[in-house]
DNA sequence: GTCCTGATCCTCT
DNA sequence: GAGGATCAGGACG
């Protein structure tokens, strides 16, 4: 406890380095935490990527400096929440699609309306709402304050890398990363 | 100002 | 497997 988890290094390392590390939020409702299983890699020069053509009000923490929150909401219902990975000017970030539940289970499946743990946070949505996070949450510092990753175990021997989910730009890249076989991953 | 798209999830068939 | 929910941001004029 009391380590701090490195956001140094660039967006595809990191994406591949977040996964078993811990994601907390300690809010008036309780705190919850997970493990980290997926995540995706958006590049600056990736047109998938919010950062790819350049600073706007709404990506303007994904312009800012790294190991913050960017957090936009999605098809009229849905949050997303990524973690901003590049120095300051550079528009890049790190998807969390899904994470392994460990501690407030209660409070996820209260807040997701789901009791299955399988259900609980197996895709970007589902981690938002079970977590509690919504628009509020963009730009906070992720190694202090509420919500924050700390570090948990090393992976690295697991990791998969495989496309991207659910869009229409740059499908082909492989920047999309899960821990084997783990069963709150959105999809295999 | 209008139009359209979208890093999703749920329900129903 | 398909379609709907529902709205903020960005492109365009």
């Amino acid at each position: 406890m009391g380590r701090k988890f490195s956001f140094y290094g660039n967006t595809t390392d990191l994406a591949r380095r977040l996964l078993g590390q811990r994601l907390i939020h300690e809010s008036s409702e309780g705190t919850v935490v997970g493990k980290i299983v997926e995540t995706e890699a958006y590049l600056s020069d990736d047109p998938a990527c919010h950062g790819y053509r350049g600073e706007t009000p709404r990506t303007k923490t994904l312009f800012g400096p790294p190991g913050r929150s960017y957090v936009y909401f999605i098809y009229g219902m849905y949050h997303c929440f990524n973690i901003v990975s590049a120095p300051a000017g550079v528009g890049e970030g790190v998807l969390i699609r899904a994470v392994e539940p460990t501690d407030g289970i209660e409070l996820m499946q209260f807040r997701r309306s789901r009791n299955k743990l399988e259900d609980l946070t197996s895709g970007p949505g589902k981690v938002a709402s079970a977590f509690g996070i919504t628009l509020k949450h963009n730009g906070f510092e992720l190694t202090t304050g509420p919500l924050r990753i700390e570090p948990g175990s090393s992976e690295s021997r697991k990791v998969v890398t495989t496309t991207r989910i659910g869009i229409s730009r740059g499908e082909d890249l492989l920047l999309r990363f899960y821990l084997k076989g783990n069963p709150h991953v959105s999809k295999f």
